[in-house]
DNA sequence: AACCTTATTCGATCAAGGTCAAATTAACCA
DNA sequence: TGGTTAATTTGACCTTGATCGAATAAGGTT
């Protein structure tokens, strides 16, 4: 019950319920359900029906799609006190168009989006917060596919490492992988080996520096003009 | 006038223009303005300030982005009867994501995003019906994500050819290629020479013939199957 | 129709990056 | 902690598709 008030702080902290008055956050909360799960558990499959979005309390998920040859393309990594699958919702298509599965142990809130639906229909704050959200998530993918359009994977890995130090403070300039390297590899859509040449040919040239998962970047003017 | 009046109600068999009153739409049409521009005018450029988006009434427009060496990379192509740039009234940036151009003479509304939003404010259906938009564009962004992700430049173009040919009747199987090859080729990411030599090697096999821009696809199950 | 411009096609060459095999390292679990 | 599995790295090789040059075709204009 501690833990409850804990998380209704953590989730009115999020756009999509700020704008919920307590009666209604009741309402949404009293049809989820708290999911604790493993690295590796399913949440949904491409396909299925989708009738549940997601908010996340710690932990991650990836979200991905299978290549008719099998790979895995991500598409996105959402992590602590984030917010998935909100779009589906409104799809005319019932059914989820991705997959989504932990990469962690995760704790997460499965949310009725039928009920969030109708919460909508009577508050309009909360349908342009959507629409916010909504039209951000179009902006990240129209960046992802600029990036999956440069030229060469170098140009790929480059643009990914500068937009992970972006929300950096401007004095540090290191920061964690946020995945498994075959990961990244699979979101840049370039083979692990050649993810791997890369980061190499950035550290022999000492414009990176590399510890297990931590990167720094020693010379950022370098990194942004490489190649 | 008696234009406008076609104009109305074309505008009113969209999704974003059916839920309003006739006042709402009266007002919205009051601080709009029917361009007609030639083939390669510029409609917006990326950074620019957004406070405009547009329903083409004949003619065609693309939304591209200009890559650091030069290359343009075409994002969508806009036709007939159909809204774009939308998704920029609600962008917490208030600036155009990328750039848009006629590709062909274009007869066009431009709308303006901030009596639209007003009129948001107090119709709840409105906001669904752009809610809607919005998950729709989200998906179409994915599935070109996916596209792009696709090994080898022969499956994106053969899922090219199948995507122009899904809204067909099923008995024919012919359409006509909706932009310069040139172009096709950018939204692919592929070169021209590339694009070309693919058609080249289809037509050999016998799986789909060419009469100028005009594709006819002889053998679908092969297409599908293709390499 | 003649002319000019742009788009498309084709051939030849070459480099980027994928693939395969194997070694090394990191992570996990009992 | 030892042992097992998965992830990362490296090397060698080879395919795909970009690039360059040039020919041909298609549009547009006067």
């Amino acid at each position: 019950m501690v833990l409850h008030r804990v998380h209704h702080q953590i989730l009115r902290s999020h756009h999509l319920f700020e704008p919920l008055s307590e009666e209604q956050m009741d309402e949404l909360m009293s049809s989820s359900q708290l999911l604790s799960v493993d690295k590796g558990a399913p949440l949904f499959r491409q396909g299925e029906p989708a009738s549940a979005f997601y908010f996340i309390i710690s932990g991650s998920v990836k979200i991905f799609r299978l290549t008719p040859d099998g790979q895995e393309k991500v598409f996105d990594v959402i992590g602590e006190r984030q917010a998935f699958a909100e779009a589906m919702m409104l799809m005319d298509t019932p059914n989820y168009v991705a997959s989504a599965e932990a990469i962690g142990p995760t704790q997460l809130y499965k949310l009725s989006s039928h009920t969030y639906m109708q919460l909508l229909q009577n508050n309009n704050r909360l349908a342009f917060a959507l629409l916010g959200r909504l039209s951000v998530r179009l902006h990240q993918r129209l960046n992802e596919i600029e990036t999956l359009s440069l030229k060469n994977a170098t140009h790929r890995v480059v643009r990914y490492l500068l937009t992970q130090m972006a929300p950096l403070q401007n004095a540090v300039s290191s920061f964690e992988l946020p995945m498994a390297k075959q990961l990244i590899a699979g979101h840049l859509s370039i083979q692990p080996e050649t993810f791997s040449r890369i980061i190499r040919r950035l550290i022999d040239e000492q414009i990176i520096s590399q510890d297990g998962r931590q990167i720094s970047v020693l010379d950022c003017m370098r990194l942004q003009h490489f190649e």
